[in-house]
DNA sequence: CTTCGATCCTGGTAGC
DNA sequence: TGCTACCAGGATCGAA
């Protein structure tokens, strides 16, 4: 399930092997890889065509490359550019494969490229939850940030999340933590296993109203949410030159080092209690029962 | 406006 | 062995 670590690997990968190249050819494989184009999948081939990549860029987990000149090196051009903006969903995989390796069993879409290099850039999903598309640029971003995902909120890892605004909003709303920390539109790149590993670290119950934490409550879980991330990039960013043919959101590198996810009935890292599964909102909240208590709920 | 549940998808696995 | 049921889960959409 790749969040904003795995997804910030991919994004090294393309930057890597993929930015600067030119497009000779694309092939939609599966219609759904093609995602909220009006046009269909065959405009969308028509447009990349002839089109160069620019900086790979991210936020939260999703992915994107302006098309030709990009703002920031010719701000002329800020009104008007296109980019191509990808998300992984559950199990998306952008790879950079050699073209003489056989094609993927959920091979979806294939981009080649005009030049002598061997590599042809694959997107693979299994599930189809990801997909590719073309947007416009959000005007005067010196990213060609695609206008689709403008309602994304900025991602803990970027300088410019406001922290002040972010706490506010977990003041102002009548949710709860860890629906806050999935809600994109609040903070961007937290998925469901970063969510739990991060309330295990900072000793919040899923549960807690937002409304109760206070700033030095959310600094802390923000300093989690960024630790948690950290360390995973750590991890699997590190093996990532020798393994450029991995340039995908699911290398398991995390797995070992995970304290609450996934890890029902072992015993708390912290003081041994056997860890919870919940189920919650059609998925699975892990926590520990004497680190992470509930709130307490006041009779109405 | 905010909040929340249903929905999309398929391979792996548990249970009978 | 073969079948069914369930699970994983991000983002979107529509309902309340």
């Amino acid at each position: 399930m790749p969040e904003l670590p795995e997804v910030e690997v991919v994004r090294r990968g393309l930057e890597r092997w993929v930015s600067g190249r030119t497009v000779a050819e694309v092939q939609v494989l599966h219609p759904r890889a093609v995602r909220r184009h009006v046009f269909g999948a065959a405009d969308f081939a028509d447009r990349l065509v002839g089109e160069s990549f620019g900086p790979a860029c991210r936020r939260g987990k999703y992915l994107w490359l302006p098309l030709g000149p990009v703002p920031r090196q010719d701000p002329s051009a800020a009104g008007g550019g296109t980019s191509l903006l990808g998300h992984l969903g559950m199990s998306g995989q952008l790879l950079v494969q050699s073209r003489d390796v056989p094609d993927e069993t959920h091979l979806r879409v294939r981009v080649r490229f005009a030049d002598s290099q061997d590599t042809e850039l694959r997107f693979v999903d299994q599930r189809t939850f990801g997909g590719l598309s073309l947007h416009g640029w959000v005007p005067g971003d010196p990213n060609g940030l695609p206008d689709a995902i403008a309602h994304i909120a900025r991602d803990p890892l970027d300088p410019a999340f406001d922290e002040a605004a972010f706490h506010a909003a977990l003041r102002r709303r009548r949710t709860t933590v860890k629906r806050a920390l999935l809600d994109q539109s609040l903070i961007s790149g937290v998925g469901n296993i970063y969510a739990d590993e991060a309330l295990w670290r900072a000793r919040l119950h899923y549960d807690r109203p937002t409304a109760t934490l206070t700033r030095p409550l959310s600094t802390a879980l923000l300093g989690h949410v960024r630790d948690v991330m950290h360390a995973a990039l750590a991890a699997g960013g590190t093996s990532f030159d020798s393994l450029y043919v991995n340039v995908n959101g699911e290398s398991g590198y995390f797995d070992r080092s995970l304290d609450a996810y996934g890890r029902e009935d072992e015993p708390c890292r912290r003081c041994g209690t056997a860890l919870r599964r919940r189920p919650w909102m059609n998925r699975s909240s892990y926590y520990c029962p004497r680190c992470q208590r509930p709130p307490v709920r006041r009779a109405a």
